[in-house]
DNA sequence: CCATCATGTAACATATCAAGTTACATGAAA
DNA sequence: TTTCATGTAACTTGATATGTTACATGATGG
């Protein structure tokens, strides 16, 4: 268990929730993404927050797709994970008295600050509608598909 | 202990060792970095083996600049770290054979590799000597300066 | 030669965090 | 009221950076 996969293994959810008319329960999802109920739980409470999602209980319940996917981004999803870290390195110490240190922190800030805004820019260019229509393309002519047809 | 924050210490480490004739011993580094020695001798090894930096044993041994400091960048020290991960996020599978996933990675591949390039590219554009001259600038008038006095 | 110093390295300890799991409470539908 | 499904807390597991201890290796100076 590495590196943080919950942006990866939501947009599955996510647009595997696309493909068909839902509701979809966080076993079945569980099972196409191929873990645990309650991790689909967790990684789907802060887009049901957001209002991206809703969740029912109770027989016939699960989970639905709430908003329009046309104006959903990935850096929406991101942002409703709580917008974990995006880099793996950082500094020794934030706000050292160390002008070495100080003169280090400068130069790796400017390098992982412009890396952290593309990747961000880049994560809003990309709609959930876009993701669904490259994986429309990617099926080719087949049709509907259940859900446990294709896991990772 | 979250984030790797190697490439500071080491940038760290170099910058203070720039600033004084050598050699400099494991002890009297880690002192300066509030770390312990075998730390310093961990993140040196890899630069040792580049040749950016040698180590000598015994009586008036430590550590010595050994290369041209306008020559090596950030980037060329990240890299004698072992190039480890920039990102702390990835993908859930990397060669899934479920259509959903690999829509979802190639999304994401793209945006990762993007801010990953730009990354390095940024390091690849600081040498030490630059980091350096930025370091004379801080300390301004003040004089050449002990290794104890300026801790993080 | 030998005591001292310093690196080299293995082994172990600690801390953090994502992910997986168990257990149970809450609430909706049949 | 039974069953189903989410909500959530608590615990377990695995990975990894970092910290620490212990000891071997080799160089220097007496």
């Amino acid at each position: 268990m590495k590196r943080d996969s919950r942006l990866s293994g939501v947009l599955h959810v996510l647009l595997h929730m696309a493909q068909q008319p839902g509701p979809f329960t966080s076993e079945t999802l569980a099972k196409a993404m191929d873990t645990n109920p309650v991790v689909i739980r967790r990684i789907m409470a802060g887009l049901r927050e957001l209002g991206y999602v809703r969740s029912e209980k109770g027989h016939g319940g699960g989970w639905t797709l709430a908003c329009d996917l046309s104006k959903v981004t990935v850096r929406d999803v991101y942002a409703a994970l709580g917008s974990p870290a995006l880099l793996a390195m950082g500094n020794r110490t934030e706000a050292p008295g160390c002008l070495v240190e100080q003169a280090v922190n400068a130069a790796l800030d400017q390098a992982f600050g412009d890396a952290e805004a593309l990747l961000l820019a880049r994560l809003g260019e990309v709609t959930l509608k876009m993701l669904g229509e490259d994986l429309r393309k990617r099926l080719g002519s087949r049709k509907p598909h259940g859900m446990s047809a294709h896991h990772a």
